[in-house]
DNA sequence: AAAAGGGTCAACCGCAGGATT
DNA sequence: CAATCCTGCGGTTGACCCTTT
C-alpha cells in the first residue's frame, strides 16, 4: 500500500545551504529539469530532503527570480492582493512575476505591516485602526478601506481566462467564498495611473521565450542580493529584459527582470566544469558551454514547468 | 570598541489536499 | 476504498547583520 516514505530524515543535512550544495542542485536541475523532488537529493548527491531542495530552488536558485526589495508598485499590488486573498502568499506571489511567496510573506511581515500600521490601517482587515482617524485620512488617499471599495463599483480583474464568464460576479470583498482567481481591484488601483498594466497582463515566460544571449553582452549590473553565500552574486546572471507596460511610482517605464546575468554562462561553465572538484572526485556536470545555451533555448529540452 | 537591541530573511516545521498504490 | 505518499502552503524560528547606546 502507498509508497515509500519521502525521506527518513536520518543523516540529512539541515540549515543554510552551501555554495557547493547550490552548485549540485542547479546543475542537476539544469540537466534534468524539475522532476520528482523526492529523487532529487539522491540523484544530485545532496544530503538534503526533497522538500528542502524544492524550497531552495523555488525561493532562491530559480533563475527567473527578481531579487532586491519590492518596488513601490509591487508593494501596492501586494497590499491590494492581500486585501482580497488574505495570507495566501502563493496566490499573491503568482501575480507578481519573479517573486516568491516566502519573499512576499517576509516583506509583508517586516515592511508592509509596519507601514500600514503607521498609516493607521489594520494590516489584517485593511480597515482603519480605531484610534487612527488622523492617519486614516492620510491613508485613504493611498488605499481606501474595504467598505468604501464595496460602495464603489469595483473593477473586476479576471485573472484567469478559464473562469466561467457566466458566473455571478463577486461584489463583496469580504465574501467568504471569494474566488481567488477573480481579483477585485481596489478603487485605489482604478485611480492609479496604471499605464495600461493589469495583473492579468503579466507576461508569462514560457521556456521557449527565454532568450539566452550566447555571446557575453556588455557589462550589466546585477541586482542586489542579500545572500548569505553570495552565490548568485558570484553567478552574475545575464539580464533578461522584459518589458512591462506599467510604471511604478518611481517613473520607471520598464521593469527589468533579471533572469541570468551576462557572465552566467561562462561563470557557470567554469564553476561546474573547471572548478568542480568534488571532494569525492565526482564531476557534477561536464556539459560544454554550448550545451547550456542550446538547452536553454530549446523548449523541448525543458521539462515543462521548470520555471 | 563592545554590548544590546532590533530588523531581515533563509530555512524549517507541520498540515492539508490531491495523487498514487 | 483505505492507506500512504508527495507537493505545496502558511506560520514560525533563529542566525546574521546593522544600528544604537
Amino acid at each position: 500500500m502507498g509508497r515509500q516514505p519521502c525521506c527518513d530524515k536520518v543523516g540529512l543535512k539541515k540549515g543554510p545551504w552551501t555554495a557547493e550544495e547550490d552548485k549540485k542542485l542547479i546543475s542537476f536541475i539544469l540537466t534534468n529539469g524539475q522532476c520528482c523532488w523526492r529523487a532529487v537529493p539522491k540523484l544530485a548527491g545532496l544530503l538534503r530532503c526533497g522538500k528542502s531542495c524544492r524550497l531552495r530552488w523555488t525561493n532562491y536558485l530559480r533563475p527567473d527570480l527578481k531579487r532586491g526589495l519590492l518596488s513601490e508598485y509591487e508593494e501596492k499590488m501586494v497590499i491590494d492582493l492581500h486585501a482580497q486573498l488574505g495570507n495566501r502568499w502563493s496566490k499573491i506571489a503568482s501575480h507578481l512575476p519573479g517573486r516568491t511567496d516566502n519573499e512576499i510573506k517576509n516583506h509583508w511581515n517586516t515592511h508592509i505591516k509596519k507601514k500600514l500600521k503607521k498609516m493607521g490601517i489594520d494590516p489584517v482587515t485593511h480597515k482603519p485602526l480605531p484610534n487612527a482617524t488622523e492617519q486614516t485620512q492620510n491613508q485613504q488617499q493611498l488605499h481606501q478601506p474595504v467598505e468604501e471599495q464595496q460602495n464603489q463599483q469595483p473593477l473586476q480583474v479576471d485573472l484567469d481566462p478559464k473562469v466561467d464568464p457566466n458566473k455571478e460576479p463577486e461584489t463583496s470583498l469580504e465574501s467568504s467564498t471569494l474566488n481567488e482567481d477573480k481579483i477585485v481591484m481596489s478603487p485605489f488601483d482604478t485611480m492609479e495611473p496604471m499605464n495600461g498594466f493589469c495583473t492579468d497582463e503579466v507576461p508569462i515566460i514560457e521556456p521557449d521565450e527565454i532568450l539566452m544571449p550566447c555571446a557575453p553582452s556588455s557589462s550589466s549590473t546585477s541586482t542586489s542580493s542579500s545572500n548569505s553565500t553570495n552565490f548568485l552574486e558570484d553567478l552574475q546572471l545575464p539580464d533578461f529584459e522584459w518589458s512591462c507596460n506599467y510604471n511604478d511610482n518611481n517613473d520607471h517605464n520598464t521593469t527589468t527582470m533579471t533572469l541570468w546575468d551576462d557572465d552566467f554562462i561562462s561563470n557557470l561553465n567554469n564553476w561546474l566544469i573547471n572548478e568542480d572538484d568534488d571532494s569525492d572526485g565526482n564531476q557534477v556536470f561536464d556539459a560544454p558551454l554550448t550545451h547550456f545555451s542550446r538547452m536553454l533555448m530549446d523548449s523541448e529540452s525543458w521539462v515543462p514547468g521548470l520555471f
